[in-house]
DNA sequence: CTGTGGCGTATGCTCAACAGTTAACACCGC
DNA sequence: GCGGTGTTAACTGTTGAGCATACGCCACAG
């Protein structure tokens, strides 16, 4: 592997401001902020304690993730997603995550990707009768795995770019849709076409599957 | 500075930080920023006359973008990028594209599309004999189009979230590989594609487009 | 009912400063 | 000369105060 980074001591200090964008990211899709909600600087410096300045540099990169929409002159809200938006989020992740099943699949040696999307999976499993904040967690992992696997950092970073967004689609409309399946065949069947390598078949299955998910949320 | 704020028809005013943005990003795909090059916050501000503080936001963003990369003690510098890094980018470029002209497919009414498109080549033949950079510029408006015509935001952002890092490889490899031939060929082809509906060809054609092109920048 | 001027608010931006961390360099004893 | 050591300079991370501007709101006059 590639450990460029050294793990040191495990304990990465993490600066105020990403401190605050994971702050940030998790109020929002926990809906403690609401969409639509107007962010006022200061009362969020206030509220994380940071200074405007470390603030404004977190809010850049929330923006840039879609989480905040950007009003007319600068005012910045907790964006607002409706079916459509959220259909059009799943097509871009399912078209990043074919990419990513493709890859895997013709990778020379699949034993090692297989064994970590399994152990993925065995995770969602166990957390089947856990918190719905649970089993987001898990469903997220296995797909930001499968996305890291690759190798393709770019492909990483765009899958990771639209996490935000992903998760705001099922807070958004996942909680009154009720209790979701999160679907374990279906990532079974993805590891099972990774592993015969079939691209062709992964692929469908993946866009069934976000098409699937996408249409439970907005139903 | 400005006497009378008088209200610029067409023309939005552009914030420093956006202003500051749009400069490093030409400086950066320039290469007038060399990859690699250390990016010091004070001389940065100095030389763009903005503070510190506005120039962090920006920086920020171009971190998002994949132009800087973060040293240790969040020291920036011009991201290098080397072949796999090319290719991989090409990879997600071909993703998103490709879903880009599925859904142009699907649409009922392609007519304006395809107009559209056609008019994005023109502009690519009329600039065939022009500078490179003309031949760069007018070559993403026809893709950057492809991406806007299907009215999904989020896969235009991503794109656009691509964009700079497209310009990079360019940069970084296709000068001293000479010129190239931007492909008018193959543009007509894939509006022919998706002229015809025919989303599966349209795909191939795009990937077998993209393919070649990271092909010729790092050969 | 209308418009108009003032006031509070919030963003965009700047400046000055301090802490903490590295890297560079000069220095010193051996 | 050389290894260890101190000192310093360079940068980033972060803060706080502060100013200009633009927008919304509201009272007040017409």
């Amino acid at each position: 592997m590639a450990g460029a980074t050294a793990p040191l001591l495990g304990l990465e200090k993490k600066s105020l401001r990403e401190q605050a964008l994971s702050a940030l990211r998790t109020a929002i899709t926990s809906g403690e902020l609401a969409p639509g909600r107007h962010l006022v600087e200061t009362e969020l410096s206030e509220m994380l304690q940071i200074s405007r300045g470390t603030l404004r540099e977190a809010l850049r990169q929330l923006e840039q993730e879609g989480l905040l929409s950007a009003g007319p002159r600068g005012r910045l809200s907790v964006r607002h997603l409706d079916a459509k938006e959220i259909r059009d989020i799943f097509s871009v992740r399912a078209a990043l995550e074919s990419l990513a099943a493709r890859t895997l699949c013709e990778l020379p040696d699949r034993e090692y990707a297989i064994r970590s999307l399994r152990t993925a999976i065995d995770a969602m499993e166990a957390a089947t009768h856990g918190t719905l904040e649970e089993r987001i967690e898990t469903d997220m992992d296995f797909h930001r795995t499968m996305c890291r696997l690759t190798g393709n950092e770019t492909l990483l970073h765009s899958w990771e770019s639209l996490e935000g967004s992903i998760r705001m689609s099922i807070m958004f409309a996942g909680l009154d849709k009720g209790v979701r399946n999160m679907g374990v065949d279906r990532h079974h069947d993805i590891v099972a076409a990774i592993e015969t390598g079939d691209a062709s078949l992964a692929r469908t299955t993946i866009r069934d599957h976000m098409d699937q998910a996408a249409d439970n949320l907005v139903a």
